[in-house]
DNA sequence: TTCCCTTTAGTAACGGCTTACGTTACTATT
DNA sequence: AATAGTAACGTAAGCCGTTACTAAAGGGAA
C-alpha cells in the first residue's frame, strides 16, 4: 500500500499538517522535526500524491503541448522541425519544473477546452501549421475563457495573443540576398504566398523585398503553391518544370519542400547548384544530409522552446501577453554555392 | 469562475451526485434527467476537474513516456527513430483515451519513482538507449515497487519485464542476406557488438548467422564499435578506412551510423554502391533522402506504438507482463543495389 | 391489500493534501 | 508580574468529484 502523509505523521508523532509543511521545507517547522519527517518519508518511500496536491492547490504544474499537423498525414511523419521544437520544449519544461503533456490535435477538434479547463494543465503551448482561419477563431475562444496559452508562429493581427516566432521576413530576405550574391537572376519560390500559411507568406515577402531592392521585378510565374511536405514540393516543382518556366535558383518555403524540389530537379536532369541553386527554411536534421547539402535558414529551436515555456509561465503567473521574434540564421551549404 | 458540479446540480434542481452520474452516462439516472443535466453542463461550459476525479478514483488516465537519450547529446537532435516512436505512441494513447506525459530523462536520475508513485500516471513507457546495466538495475526497482511499465527494446534476460521490440536478429540476418545476394563478399559491421547495446548486438548476431550460413568466416577486423550517432558512424568508418581494411559492403547498426559511414566513404573517394554497398537499420525519414538513398530495415513504429500502449494498458488492468517481437522489413534502395 | 422488486435519487463518506486560523509554551519587554 | 510577541504545532475546512448505502415511489403478483 502506498504511504500517505498520515502514515508519516503517525510514525513521527506529529500532525499530518506538520508533515506536509516539513516536506515542503516550510519555515514554520522546526529543523529537527523537519529532518525527522523527511527521514521517515524517505524510509517509507513516500511521494506526494500529485492529484491531491493539485486539487488542493488548484494548479497542476503541468503544461500541455498541442501539436497540430496538416490534415493529410495520419500515420505519416511529423515535420522534423516540430519534432525538434518538441524536444527543446520538453527540456525547457523540465528545467522550469513543469511536466509536459503532449497531444496531437486536428484543428477541427474541441482542443480549445480540454486542458486548461480541466485543471490538467496550467497553460497550453500551441504548435504547428493548420487552417489558419479556423485556428484564429479558436484563439478567440481561448482568450475569452481566460485560458493561459502561448503559440509558435507568425503574429496574429488584431489580437492580443502571446506569440513566439521566427523572423520569417528577414530570413526570407537574407536567403534571397544570398542567392543574388551567387549571381542568380531568376529565383523561383515554391510555397504558398497566401495568408493561410502566414509563415510562408512572410518568407515570401522577404523574398520579394530582396528582389525589388535588387531591381528585379517579382515574376508571378516563378511562384507556385506548395504546403509543408516533401511531396508537395516535388509536385509543385515538377509542375514548374513542365510549364517550361526558366529559373536558376529555387527558394523552398520550408526544407521539406526544398528536398522535394531537389528530387524533382534532379529527376529532370538538372544539376544542383550548377543549374539551379536551392535554398530551404528551418534547418531540419535532414538538410545536412541531402545531396548536395541544403542551404537553409536555421530557426533556433532551442531558444524558441525556452522562450515559449518561460513566457507561458509568465502568463500563468499573471503577466500580460507578449511577443518575440527570433532571428533566423542562414546556413550556407553546397546546394547554393 | 469555473463551474463545478454543484452549480449544475443547483440549476438542474437535482443533487450533485446525480449530476456526476448523469455526466458519466450512468444507467442509474433517468434519461430525461440526464439530458437536462448534460444540457446545463454544456451551457455552463462545464468540464470535469481531472484532479478531483483522479484523486477520487485513484487513477489518472495518463501514461508517462520516459525517453532516454545517450548522454552526449544535450541540446542536439534526438534520434529520429525515437521521434517517430513518440509520434505513434502519442496517437495510440489518444485513441485509447489516455493522456501522455513526456519526459526526457538521463539514466542516472531518479526517474524510476517519479510518475507511477505520485499517481501522475497509471503506467510508464520506457524508450531509448542508455547504459544498459544501470538500466537493468532500475527495472528491478520498478518491478519491486509494483510499478506498471513496459519498455521498447531487446529482451531483458532473467527478468519478468514486458517488452516490445523489433526482431533485430532476423532484420540483421536479412540485411546481410541482401548484401550477399548483391554479390558482396566482405561486409563490414559498424556498431558495437557488446551487450551494452542489446539491439545492436542482436543485429550483429543476425549478420554473423547470415555470413556463416553462406560459408563466410566472420572477420573480427570488419567489425568496429560505434554508438547511435552520425558522428560515431563517421569516425568509426574513417578509422576502418585508415586501417586499410578492405570491404565491399557496410552494415551500419542504425541509420544514423550508416549516414555517417556514407559520408566517410564518399570523402574517401569511394562510390556507393559501386565500391561499397551500404545498409542501415530503422528507416528514419532521412534514409530516403540521402544520396544514394539508404537501404535499411524498417521498424514498424506505428505498430510498435500501438502495441506498447495497448499492452501497457493491459498491465495497468492487472494482466501479466508479455513480450512481443515485431518483424523488420527490408527496404531496398540505391545504396546497396 | 400486502409484499417485493425496480427505478431513480439523495446523503454522506471519502481521496490525500494545503493552509487559514487557533493554541501552547516560551522569551522578551516594561 | 502582567503583557506582548514569537516559534512551532495542531485542528479542521476545504479542493471537487465518485460511489456505497439508503430511501422513496411506482408497479405487479399473490
Amino acid at each position: 500500500m502506498k504511504a500517505t502523509s498520515f502514515d508519516i505523521a503517525y510514525r513521527a508523532g506529529v500532525s499530518q499538517s506538520t508533515v506536509s509543511r516539513a516536506l515542503r521545507n516550510s519555515p514554520l517547522v522546526n529543523e529537527e522535526t523537519r529532518l525527522k519527517v523527511q527521514a521517515i518519508a524517505k524510509e517509507l518511500n513516500y511521494k506526494v500524491d500529485k492529484n491531491a496536491r493539485n486539487l488542493r492547490s488548484q494548479q497542476s504544474n503541468t503544461i500541455a503541448l498541442l501539436l497540430f499537423e496538416d490534415p493529410t498525414s495520419d500515420d505519416s511523419q511529423i515535420n522534423p522541425f516540430f519534432m525538434s521544437m518538441l524536444g527543446s520544449i520538453t527540456r525547457a519544461c523540465a528545467l522550469e519544473g513543469y511536466d509536459l503533456l503532449v497531444s496531437f490535435q486536428e484543428m477541427a477538434n474541441d482542443w480549445h477546452a480540454e486542458y486548461d479547463d480541466t485543471n490538467k494543465a496550467d497553460g497550453i503551448i500551441l504548435l504547428g501549421y493548420g487552417d489558419y482561419l479556423a485556428y484564429k477563431e479558436k484563439l478567440v475562444h481561448l482568450n475569452e475563457q481566460g485560458t493561459h496559452f502561448i503559440r509558435w508562429g507568425a503574429e496574429v493581427k488584431d489580437m492580443q495573443v502571446s506569440t513566439i516566432g521566427c523572423d520569417n521576413y528577414t530570413g526570407g530576405y537574407q536567403l534571397t540576398q544570398h542567392l543574388l550574391e551567387q549571381g542568380r537572376k531568376q529565383c523561383a519560390f515554391v510555397g504558398t504566398s497566401s495568408h493561410h500559411a502566414p509563415e510562408f507568406r512572410d518568407r515570401y515577402r522577404g523574398y520579394c523585398q530582396s528582389l525589388e531592392q535588387a531591381g528585379i521585378e517579382v515574376d508571378a510565374n516563378l511562384q507556385i503553391d506548395a504546403l509543408y511536405t516533401e511531396e508537395a514540393g516535388y509536385i509543385a516543382t515538377k509542375d514548374l518544370l513542365t510549364r517550361g518556366v526558366k529559373f536558376d535558383a529555387l527558394f523552398g518555403a520550408c526544407d521539406l519542400i526544398s528536398i522535394g524540389a531537389m528530387r524533382a530537379l534532379q529527376e529532370h536532369g538538372l544539376a544542383i547548384p550548377k543549374d539551379v541553386a536551392v535554398v530551404g527554411f528551418d534547418d531540419i536534421p535532414m538538410a545536412n544530409f541531402t545531396n548536395p547539402a541544403l542551404t537553409t535558414a536555421k530557426q533556433d529551436t532551442l531558444l524558441a522552446g525556452q522562450l515559449l515555456v518561460a513566457n507561458l509561465i509568465k502568463i500563468i503567473n499573471g503577466d500580460a501577453p507578449s511577443t518575440f521574434l527570433i532571428p533566423a540564421k542562414i546556413i550556407e551549404r553546397q546546394s547554393s554555392m
